[in-house]
DNA sequence: GCAAAAGTGTTGGAAATACACCCATGT
DNA sequence: ACATGGGTGTATTTCCAACACTTTTGC
């Protein structure tokens, strides 16, 4: 790197540089949550690549010169599923030499969560469906590496913000709630205590109606107050199970 | 985008869009935080462009083609400070089209801790020194943006993993500890719990030393048990002050 | 009436907080 | 001797975890 020490850098001397990095290509991929049958699913297609041929892969695409990178991340969103109207967030850039087998491509990995019943796939090439998380095994590039990284941070980030209600119906019971976060989680969780828990937060609204064509008593439903929620100053202390 | 509904992407189709991708620029920025004078600072320098000349801008530059980003993000903090044997953590990666006001540059902004006792600055060019955070206001490009972010993902990561020895000297007080999460922190602790909490952890070896030149009572030395702390299992619960 | 899940309170232990006095050193 | 910060213990409160029985519905 001749031009590290100068003191200032002449536009030529950047541009000289700058071509060399642009060597490097850039591209976005989102790890897709969402929930159904009581289980964390996860968006995946087939992949693009020939030599991965037949495996599994996130949804992702090399991001546009004039476009920001979140505005990839929903434009790839779209394109893929033909959804928007979801939360995406950046969860890592990985950017190991091999990771792509035929060019440097330096990618940057979003996480969103969306609601399966809600949101129906409205584009489905490539073989786009929803699996289980737990019967993933290998995938396309690094994506496997890729996924662990963003199911991990979910379940850091549902433990510290009210995300999970993205996943859930408009309505839903408690105990589906807390399917929920057992899925996300991974853990079993006292069924008193969590009620109590959610209960204290008072963010949810109890909506005096009633699961129905269940064998069993019916649930009631709430749905989550999302105003009070922004009013009270974000004021989610954190889920600690 | 034509070939995103294709069910296999040729070589060749692939090729052309990376040429696309390829005029975006791939660089990183280092935020490296040191403890002194129980102040936490952050090392910058002078702005390399002209644009910004005066400005002071955290320590990066372009990625190598045939380098990783962990990799970039250590040799340029090498580079521009002539210190290794940090840790180094990737925290975001920004990629506002407008960003750099020359050419399209993502930038991953890595994080990083040292020791300023214990690591002299071997190399001083572009004005590298030391900052007290508080007082950093405007910078170049949108580094400030990028700055900011990683000081509250220090705050978040420090309650999480004993992160901040690494800033301490190898023996330190305990008043030099505590001093240092209040600084991090921002908030004033109580000295006694806070002194309990540690001990309980029983991660602090203490080194039957005591401070010298101090005009009151000296304080014990400690040093942090790493080998300790790695063999529990990372068995830390975390700080919640 | 039976199966299946909803709904509900209490108690004990652990952890966090608040708080005040004596001690060792340098000047 | 005095000024400065080091070092220590206890009482209170708050939060979390564990735990069992009754209720409502569908079949």
């Amino acid at each position: 790197m001749v031009a590290a020490k100068s003191n200032i850098k002449t536009y030529k001397a950047f541009q000289t540089e700058v071509e060399s990095s642009n060597r490097i290509a850039l591209s976005v991929d989102c790890v897709i949550f969402g929930f159904d049958e009581n289980k964390l699913k996860v968006l995946l297609i087939r992949s693009d690549l020939k030599k991965y041929e037949g495996k599994w892969s996130l949804l992702g695409d090399l991001v546009l010169p004039d476009e920001g990178l979140d505005e990839a991340a929903y434009r790839i969103l779209k394109q893929r599923t033909g959804l928007s109207d979801v939360f995406l967030e950046q969860v890592h850039t990985f950017g190991e030499i091999g990771r792509h087998p035929v060019n440097r491509v330096v990618t940057v990995a979003y996480c969103s969560l969306i609601n399966v019943q809600h949101h129906k796939l409205k584009i489905l090439d490539n073989e786009l469906h929803w699996h289980d998380v737990d019967s993933i095994s290998d995938m396309a590039f690094d994506h496997k590496i890729i996924f662990d990284t963003s199911l991990s941070q979910l379940q850091k980030r549902v433990r510290e913000h009210p995300l999970g209600f993205s996943l859930l119906p408009n309505k839903f019971s408690l105990r589906e709630l807390q399917n929920l976060y057992e899925a996300i989680l991974n853990v079993k969780l006292d069924r008193r205590n969590f009620r109590k828990k959610f209960f204290s937060m008072d963010f949810l609204i109890d909506l005096d109606e009633v699961e129905t064509d269940v064998p069993h008593r019916p649930g009631k439903l709430y749905r989550f107050d999302y105003v009070k929620y922004e009013k009270s100053a974000k004021n989610w202390n954190g889920i600690a199970f």
